[in-house]
DNA sequence: TTGACATGTCGACACCTGCCGATATATTAG
DNA sequence: CTAATATATCGGCAGGTGTCGACATGTCAA
């Protein structure tokens, strides 16, 4: 079950990680997290980001919310969201780096200006 | 659609992300991957790790073959398995770090020694 | 050869999830 | 007040996924 000289996070522990995961894996919620990391975003603007009506973004956002990830400020008749895990900025940077390579070198130019020629 | 000042990776660059992100999310998956970022193992190695019938890790396996995580080199009538997408490392050092934080706290060490007292 | 072992594959089942339509609630405008 | 807007919720349906049992394949030992 345990193999010498190798670390294994618990089942458990995965457990909750795999829940995490699962709830991101979704084009619409990873887009919407992408947006909310650089400032706060309602229901109406996710969802015409994502081209998808209210009602649904709702749905996706429920969903984040039970996973600590978002939380809700009601404004008016509005409602703006917030990132309140503060792990996700790391996250969503390593699906930039493997899957949007452009974004990634942007912010790398950001924190690692070139040697000038 | 778009909002100013707002990067936005494209949809479908989300799309192929999400879909690696549901294949890592299961635990017995996380743990195969993160075992195999440490070393080379057998399906039976992998499956009684996870305390699953090896049939089970194949199938697991074969899922995370199809990603392009893996790629499997025959030995004997045993079958070694193996990390090919270097992304995975970053990707498992996040998720420790947000869920085994003591193992992430020991890779902090080996990188970050302590300043000596 | 026969038997044991390691792995892979198939079919079926229960379960969860995304999506949609309809509806409910709350808030602001007129 | 009424009407329109913004958001949330519910029921149901189609599709995907995890798990299991059974079986197939390939390899080594005797």
């Amino acid at each position: 079950m345990s193999v010498p000289g190798i670390h294994m996070t618990a089942l458990e522990s995965l457990g909750q990680a795999a829940e995490c995961l699962r709830t991101l894996a979704h084009p619409h919620r990873l887009r919407m997290l992408q947006m909310l990391l650089q400032a706060d975003f309602t229901v109406g603007e996710l969802a015409e980001a994502c081209q998808i009506p209210s009602a649904m973004a709702s749905e996706h956002l429920r969903l984040m919310q039970r996973c600590q990830f978002l939380h809700s400020v009601k404004s008016g008749r509005r409602v703006f969201y917030r990132i309140t895990e503060p792990h996700l900025a790391n996250f969503l940077g390593c699906i930039e780096a493997r899957f949007d390579p452009e974004s990634a070198a942007v912010k790398r130019l950001r924190c690692d200006p070139p040697s000038p020629a």
